[in-house]
DNA sequence: TCCACTATTGCGAGAACTTGCGATAACCTG
DNA sequence: CAGGTTATCGCAAGTTCTCGCAATAGTGGA
């Protein structure tokens, strides 16, 4: 069953526009910004409006073939959710980012699980801190 | 030397508008939005103006006297240094919100620390996920 | 293939900041 | 305590989304 069968199966519909924001989220191989894809789509078809891209973004999101991360303080980057999870490591001095095995973070996630009950997501938000480059 | 010298000191200046700032922050317990702040100061000084709050918010950040937290996707909430730290957890399916010691954390802290060399701050963005009671 | 249904779109307006700029007013110095 | 610096301010315009709405166009069924 091709992707368009599936969200037709499940009440959505295909359009151009949406097909065209599953094809930039391809093409992107890691996490990029609604901004990105919709400067991308819309340098073809500049009457695909903005807020188009921003719903089929929130739209495909909750089909299940996107998810979404926040990296640095206010932008939502977004990918595919079949590539492989990981986290990510931010350093608020110098910008830079580093993924790291989700694996690292099980422990925790373990321990809020059993003290707390809370299933956490912890690919969702970047851990923000200060790397080894910047630390004094 | 009352903070209004610390701030002098540093070659900043004490106006009215960041001492109206720093009050509202301490009336607030917990975390408020900038936009509180500047809804509340805007209350009695109409002429304030919003953009002001946002400045003087980052510039106390700056100085050490605030600092900023991201709970659920895009508001930042602000409050001062020197209330104890804590995690956040937010449930992404009610949008609760529970805080945590930062005991809890620490142990990844660690981990982060002596594997990667990162210095993370793991009070400043929320643990999302699915709490107790939204869990199937 | 045509139709009715309704998900989705483009557009305009709005929210929540952010930024550039000229004017103002803290502050240090003498 | 007057004067010159320059941090900070208010304002207006810009950015990045978000939302309501009427028009459009995918879809399943006849």
């Amino acid at each position: 069953m091709s992707v368009a069968d599936e969200i037709r199966s499940k009440g959505r519909r295909m359009t151009v526009q949406r097909r065209l924001v599953l094809d930039a989220l391809h093409r992107a191989r890691h996490h990029t910004t609604a901004e990105e894809i919709a400067r991308q789509i819309r340098a073809r078809h500049p009457q695909i409006d903005p807020s188009t891209v921003y719903r089929n973004l929130e739209a495909l999101e909750e089909l299940g073939y996107v998810t979404h991360t926040h990296l640095d303080d206010r932008v939502t980057r977004w990918h595919r959710a079949d590539v492989e999870r990981h986290g990510h490591l931010v350093c608020r001095s110098c910008g830079s980012e580093q993924e790291i095995p989700l694996r690292t973070l099980e422990p925790l996630g373990r321990r809020l699980r059993t003290e707390q009950g809370f299933r956490a997501d912890l690919a969702h938000s970047a851990i923000v801190g200060i790397c080894r480059e910047c630390a004094p």
